[in-house]
DNA sequence: CGATTGACGTACG
DNA sequence: TCGTACGCCAATC
């Protein structure tokens, strides 16, 4: 199993705190991928099929928008865990992102 | 095997 | 400042 940058990915994205968000371009530019962006996007849409389940609603686009959010169960599942979680969400956007946002890289360089 | 799409991001006009 | 174009990697058609 190649645990490829999928595997990366998942793991970083367990990696987030709760309460917390990240970009999909952190986690590439993380993963020294940040010209890949893209493919982790296509990482989450495969996170259902890998365990534990991954938290991808913690993953939003650079802008803080929800753009994956259709691709829940159900588009309020994901609104639901963010605000579940202490972070408002508005117009599937996520208020105040800059001050939720989490970077991968500052995990490690504490 | 070639073309298109995608849960993105940056560059250019 | 806003809108459009392109690139990047992987998967699907």
């Amino acid at each position: 199993m190649d645990k490829d940058f999928f595997e990366q990915v998942y793991q970083v994205v367990r990696l987030i705190p709760k309460g917390k968000v990240t970009s999909y371009g952190a986690i590439a530019a993380y993963l020294s991928a940040k010209r890949s962006s893209r493919v982790v996007g296509y990482a989450m849409n495969a996170a259902h099929t890998v365990k534990p389940r991954i938290p991808a609603h913690r993953v939003v686009n650079r802008v803080g928008l929800l753009t994956g959010k259709h691709h829940f169960e159900t588009p309020f599942a994901m609104q639901a865990a963010l605000e579940k979680e202490g972070i408002k969400v508005e117009d599937d956007q996520i208020v105040n992102f800059d001050k939720h946002f989490w970077d991968p890289s500052v995990n490690l360089k504490l």
